[in-house]
DNA sequence: CCTAATTAGTACTGATTCGGTCTTCAATGC
DNA sequence: GCATTGAAGACCGAATCAGTACTAATTAGG
């Protein structure tokens, strides 16, 4: 599990299919689902979905479609899960802005999940659709032995 | 959403709760549900898996409960994920071990989805039930620009 | 201006999973 | 042998997911 939705999925796939386009060209939802190999009603609605959110604009009418809002190397995978499935928050308490779970104050681990889900945000937003569209170098996200740690963003 | 589901969020206060007792110390479900605050059912029913995955050792009986199988710090919170919602994997694909998507060859976001999974697995490999009990040191997981990568693991 | 193509918006549905409870059985200590 | 505790699993309502369908708005092109 800590998996993430389909739409997140497969909206990853469709921007990686843009990224590999010359840009400013639009293409419209069923030549995309018919490349990607996936439903055109789903291809349609996450298209749709990604153009509200300003990831993607769109073009109606005969010969219309959508294209990437921004370059390539402008858009990252964490853009991409939010405008499909929301802020990311691994657990509930790493969502809510404030005040609704109880324990809060006593919760000792609840500060520790936000630096876990800070840490896996950040490394989604550093993953852009320019790299997506290739294999990207390995060694993206390093570990640091936490006893070595001296400080890092405050 | 890439959310962790409850038993997984419950799982690791109640393992964080057993990592600031005195070790080999066993404490019964109805104990620990009150400590956290959490019913009593669901408390039962999470410490029933993560005994039954060799997280906890059980004690029946009289004055029975439960006690870290190992030493706080031999325990991560990927340890308590993968016990309770199964391996990590951040979409269908990474899970799978192998002929399931029809896309597998052509689709190239698969490999880069592979090292993400990769990574996040990794910063939660990395996290130990000793640290999760204080607050650990920021900058436990540090991204690296990939533009500046040389080579790592392979 | 008419028509075909295409997106926008939304409502709907079946299946699955989640969160949680309950019941019954097995083991243990006193 | 009896009270206490965990083991195992069935069960259920609600939410979410994955996917479909339908209607309205917009545009290009003849």
């Amino acid at each position: 599990m800590l998996r993430v939705t389909k739409l997140a999925d497969y909206g990853i796939v469709l921007m990686t299919q843009f990224a590999s386009y010359r840009e400013s060209q639009t293409h419209n939802a069923r030549d995309l689902a018919a490349e990607v190999r996936l439903p055109l009603p789903m291809v349609s609605k996450i298209l749709k979905v990604l153009a509200r959110e300003g990831l993607l604009v769109s073009h109606r009418g005969t010969r219309g479609g959508y294209s990437l809002a921004r370059a390539a190397d402008g858009i990252t995978v964490a853009d991409i899960i939010r405008a499909l499935e929301g802020p990311i928050a691994v657990t509930e308490c790493t969502d809510k802005v404030n005040g609704d779970c109880d324990l809060e104050r006593v919760c000792p681990v609840r500060s520790n999940w936000h630096r876990i889900n800070e840490a896996i945000r950040e490394a989604l937003e550093k993953i852009t659709l320019a790299e997506m569209r290739r294999p990207f170098p390995p060694g993206l996200v390093k570990l640091t032995d936490p006893r070595s740690v001296r400080t890092f963003h405050a």
